[in-house]
Order: structure tokens, then sequence, then C-alpha cells
DNA sequence: AAAAACGACAACCGCCGACAC
DNA sequence: GGTGTCGGCGGTTGTCGTTTT
């Protein structure tokens, strides 16, 4: 007999502008702790797997968003010949990046994009060539399409220099600061945003290091985000210039001071 | 203009390992 | 050592917007 689902009474599909709301505001006021616990403290009729999902694919502010760059999708297919379907030890090398969007990413469109280059996307050989063969050179392939024997260095930090990751962020520093801005404005207390353990480089999954604390009492009145502008609009946030040993997250108003550990 | 096909992305499902008791 | 819970992961499905017929 199957085991029933974690979710079977709660809600599912897709998630509102409100649930987000709520999910958001209750992971920057008290971090992230118990996911089990997290939609009964939030107020959410899910269950804490979804709420993990949502936050992870899409709450979380330094999500990049946004079409893959070149680079991106070069390092995803370097990393794949070597790591197999290992999506979160993939994106765990591109910055802002999760493993659910390297993955869609992959089947909806790299998978095409290397079998129109004659390559078998699931060994990275030619198409006609026997799996135990010695790879060939696809005369076909051009610029970046010699990956059959480009040679993968693993990098200890990501690939992307940080600086430029952040000049092309429009993730959900918007809505962190959104958030922030309200916070301030409503209450015009301190907020200290401080992402414990987490360090660039790290899986998707690891954001439940996320330790975030909000010093004063919050009420959802103090919420005043727009769903529909989030992604689109970049108002000012900044991301941290990286140290390795200390990184300070610069928030356009510069309330938060904290530092990644 | 309507229907079908397609593509991109969000979300769910079920398995597994780690951990606590 | 056995059992239950939790979080993480990868595969798969669902949804919705866009393009094609």
């Amino acid at each position: 007999m199957r085991r029933q689902s974690c979710c079977m009474k709660l809600r599912k599909g897709l998630w509102s502008p409100e649930e987000d709301e709520k999910l958001f505001a209750h992971i920057i006021r008290f971090g992230v702790g118990c996911w089990s616990s997290v939609p009964k403290l939030a107020g959410l009729q899910r269950c804490g797997k979804s709420c993990r999902l949502r936050w992870i694919n899409y709450l979380r502010p330094d999500l990049k968003r946004g079409s893959f760059s070149q680079e991106e999708e070069d390092l995803i297919i370097a990393l794949h010949q070597v790591l197999g379907n290992r999506w979160s030890q993939i994106a765990g090398q591109l910055p802002g990046r999760t493993d659910n969007e390297v993955k869609n990413f992959w089947n909806s469109c790299l998978k095409k994009k290397l079998r129109q280059r004659g390559i078998d996307p699931a060994t990275h050989k030619a198409l006609n060539e026997p799996v135990s063969g010695e790879v060939k050179p696809n005369p076909d392939n051009s610029g970046h399409d010699n990956l059959q024997t480009k040679p993968v260095f693993f990098n200890p930090f990501p690939a992307l220099d940080f600086q430029e990751a952040a000049e092309q962020t429009e993730g959900n520093m918007v809505l962190y600061d959104q958030f922030h801005t309200g916070l301030y404005e409503e209450y015009g207390n301190i907020v200290d945003i401080v992402p414990g353990s987490y360090a660039y480089g790290e899986s998707s999954s690891n954001s439940s290091n996320w330790n975030c604390g909000v010093n004063g009492i919050v009420g959802n009145e103090a919420l005043n985000w727009n769903h529909e502008i989030k992604i689109e609009t970049l108002v000012g946030a900044q991301w941290p210039s990286v140290d390795a040993s200390a990184a300070r997250w610069e928030v356009n108003r510069g309330e938060f001071d904290g530092d990644f550990l």
C-alpha cells in the first residue's frame, strides 16, 4: 500500500499572492526553523514541503530569475557531463539559480539544443557513436559547441563573477526591499537579515540555513508589496559586494548591516 | 477568430538518507 | 536495532501563455 502524501487534505496548486505574502513575512520575521511547523505558524493551508519548495524556488531574496546566460548554459552542460542529473549540485555552482530551474532549463531547452548539435544529452557523446567509443569532435560544432573535449574545472566559487551576477539580478531582493521598506516606514525599527552559514556555491536546498531575524513587531499591514511587479522591477536593492570572509549586505536604506557567516 | 500544438515554468509525488527517540 | 519524522532530491505532471495551423 502506498504511503499517503503529506499534503492530502491541504491546499495544492499555484500559490496566491496572499499565500506568498504570508510565507515570505513569516520567514523574514522568524527565519527557517522546522519546515513542518511553518504552515501552521504562518497561517497557511499548505504542507511544510510545499512551503519549503515555494521559498527555495520562488521567494528567496537571492534568486536571480530571468533567462540563462551563455556562460551559465555552457557551465550547466559541462557540469551535467560530469555530474549527470544531480541538479542540486549543478545549481550549487550557479549563483541565484535553483535546482528546479536548472532541471527545467535542461529538460525544455538544453536537451533539444544538444540533439540539434548531434550530441546525445544523456551521454554527451555524438549521437551515432557507440557508447563505449572514443569521443570524436563533431564537425558541425563551433563556438562553445566543443564541449565534448572541453575540460571541466570545479571551482569552489561560482563560475560567474559575483558582481556581474549581482548586476544581472532582478530577483527577490526587490521583494525583500519592498518588505523591508514597508517595515521601516511602518515601524521605524531596524531590520536585520542574517543569512547564517549561507555561502554562494551552496545548493539552493541549503537555503534552510537562512536565519532571518527582524527586530520589532511586524503586522501584516506593514506588508505592502506588489506581487505583479516584484520580478519586473528593481528598486534600488543592492547585492553584497562579496568578500570571501565577510560580506555586507547593503539594502538601499542602509539599515541592514549584517554579515554573512 | 478558433483550435491545436508547443514551450516554459511551477508544483507535486514518492523515494531515500539522516536523525532522534 | 526498530520506528517515525523530517528535509532533500530527482522525476514527473499540471498550468498557462505563446505560436502555429
